[in-house]
DNA sequence: AATGAATGAGCCTTCATTCAT
DNA sequence: GATGAATGAAGGCTCATTCAT
């Protein structure tokens, strides 16, 4: 009992201290986090870091595997929930929960804005939980964007499509504070979520409707646009 | 002529720091990068930064400065470039303009990647900046949007189509690596700018008339995709 | 326990750390001053100082506030002591301890020199302290000489004699230096204290008497000296 | 007339550094003085401390030196003054010299300031100026003394009466921003020079006059004060 | 298990000084 | 004669980490 006790309280320091260190680093970053911010507000000593985790690598470690699984395991959540959809309401549903994930209030804020840090430029130790957040998104979009085709997508436009899904997305909570001050009128941008998925799915069918046409004509390719 | 030369000689170290300041943030942001290192790559003095520059923060006010001007100077330039051109070729122009400033080697490396890093976060320092940056790319956008349309656009779907635009060009450089990590077989990225620009212009005309055509027909509107 | 313990070694490092600075601070000054050299003295790292104080200006701070408490604790305990003594005694004893605090070697030999340095010049973190140590010396001074004139007296008279008790004491150890190079066979001055005191005390008691009898006869007031 | 020029040109910017260097010795103290903070004032190139002077501490000794030059220049020029005068009113003038000489504010405000932090803490550079400063002083305060006995005083008297004098002067100046705390209503000091002339010439005056009766009444020495 | 005390490495900055012109 | 550019040495401070308890 006195394991079970301990072990209680130990996850629930660790918590503590991974619910604070996710604030801290998704407000100023890896490097202007310090120990002591985080440990202040976790409300425990100095040298429960240490302690717990082994070092500050570690502890960011933990911090973005914690965002890493959420993310993920709501994107498999949502497999499941659409099951019966068509392909296109999928793609919508998958959109939007993108960017539900990534700026909706009511998912503890600091995760959303840790992965945006992180996806932006991985740290050597977390690169390999990005990448596979990201693959986890990607399998997710080619898996919709075959439906969509109804059949085998060439490789090079499966990849300009899902970079311009991912690009399309990303951008609203990646460069969230420019585009209050560029668009200072269509902000907040959260409660425009269900729009702006519109307006990628739709497009996004559109641009693959186009390409499945294009290559059902080879004969007559569309002449370049500039 | 003692003055002119003293002049050229200030500059050159000037110009020597900055360049070597520019490698440095880029290559690891501004807290890990350190001034000796900065100094050692230069060749000077460590003392120099402070004597040129009064701080740190100043010689990355100043890095980030002159990056932005050369963005934007880029984008003038193109305007003119561009004079007789078609819509549809002016943007797709555009649009491989701002992959190229971010991505193209023949350029220093730095500016792309720091004008990335600024973006994602602004400092305090830069945001002016870096808003200025983005407004510059947001008003051509808009501009060869408006152009396209032939008339006048609704305030959301410039919005939701200028970001589109964007996002689909910014992801390139901006998550270049992990990019490259899900696709490492359609690396590097640089030899298919012609490639992304096209796609990325064919889109954003696709959709752009898709609108166009869906506000002529209020009566009939397309059912919601998902 | 635990806790006594620790917080006696916190006290002891810090004991440590101001009996060093002290010594340091009173020998070259606030500037000369390295937290090296104090933190060599006291056996501590020198990160030490920025523990326990934040910094070393807050270290100097309470230097001088140890100094100051102990010099007022001096003076009033004095009080005390002297409770069944005439007036002239009590101005003898009083000062006396003014020169014994200041040039004792018995006592800490940094507190008096330390004093004398901020007593010259307050800085804007010690004003405070020095303002208040001199004005408990001046607050006793005043009180002895009401006694001695054995009832009111007038403020500027006050003032003119206040100013040369302390005046007279303060050169012995304000400026002991120079007068060991003007009178070599006089040094040590600490030796003569009570030739000193003496003298000090005589005239003034003498002074105090002739400024009474001057304002009992208004009508005919002495013919200026000069 | 080149070397002429020159030479003047050179005693000019020699001159303009050694007010400039004064002001700010005085204001902040030699450490925290900065030849940056000195050639900006004197509005001459950083490099012209080393090129006239060789160092910081060969402009700090000019610059003590000068003050020195004054200060005795002041006192030989008033023993000239007051060759037909009785002692006592030598002395009153004297006394009043010394006030004036470090508060009056129609003479170059730092030299006085200047002056005070030295003797308080004479440099090594300095110290033999600073002697000689007060030994000036002393010299002639003893030769007064000697005036006023009628003929040759123990040396032990003469000290204690020479650091009285002293004392009671100097508090003025090298206490002057502690005396305005704590006597608000009675500064500026400048004011009153007159009145605490009067005060310390009447005071040792008469303290020298009972010095002179005890010694001829050596069967029936005067009880001791306390 | 958990903590407060203490540390060492490293960074930015300041400043007197030098050197080429 | 005089200067602006450039430097090297040194200091204060921060911070992650360790250790004794």
């Amino acid at each position: 009992m006195v394991n079970v006790k301990n072990n209680t309280a130990t996850q629930e320091t660790k918590r503590k201290l991974i619910d604070a260190a996710g604030e801290v680093f998704a407000e100023v970053g890896y490097e202007r986090a310090t120990i002591k911010e985080i440990t202040d507000r976790a409300g425990v000593a100095i040298a429960a870091v240490n302690y717990h985790f082994s070092d500050k690598q570690e502890l960011y470690y933990q911090v973005v595997r914690h965002a890493h699984e959420a993310c993920t395991n709501g994107v498999r959540s949502l497999e499941q929930e659409c099951e019966g959809c068509t392909p296109e309401q999928r793609l919508r549903r998958f959109i939007e929960t993108i960017l539900r994930q990534s700026m909706d209030d009511s998912l503890p804020v600091w995760r959303g804005m840790l992965l945006s840090r992180e996806m932006h430029r991985p740290t050597a130790a977390t690169d390999r939980f990005i990448e596979e957040t990201l693959r986890c998104y990607v399998t997710a979009i080619e898996a919709l964007l075959a439906e969509l085709f109804g059949g085998p997508v060439e490789r090079e436009q499966m990849w300009l499509l899902a970079n311009s899904v991912m690009g399309q997305c990303f951008i609203y909570p990646h460069k969230k504070e420019i585009l209050a001050r560029l668009y200072p009128d269509l902000a907040p941008v959260a409660d425009r979520i269900p729009l702006i998925a519109d307006h990628i799915a739709r497009s996004t069918v559109a641009t693959a409707r186009a390409m499945q046409e294009a290559s059902h004509r080879p004969a007559a390719p569309p002449a370049p646009v500039g």
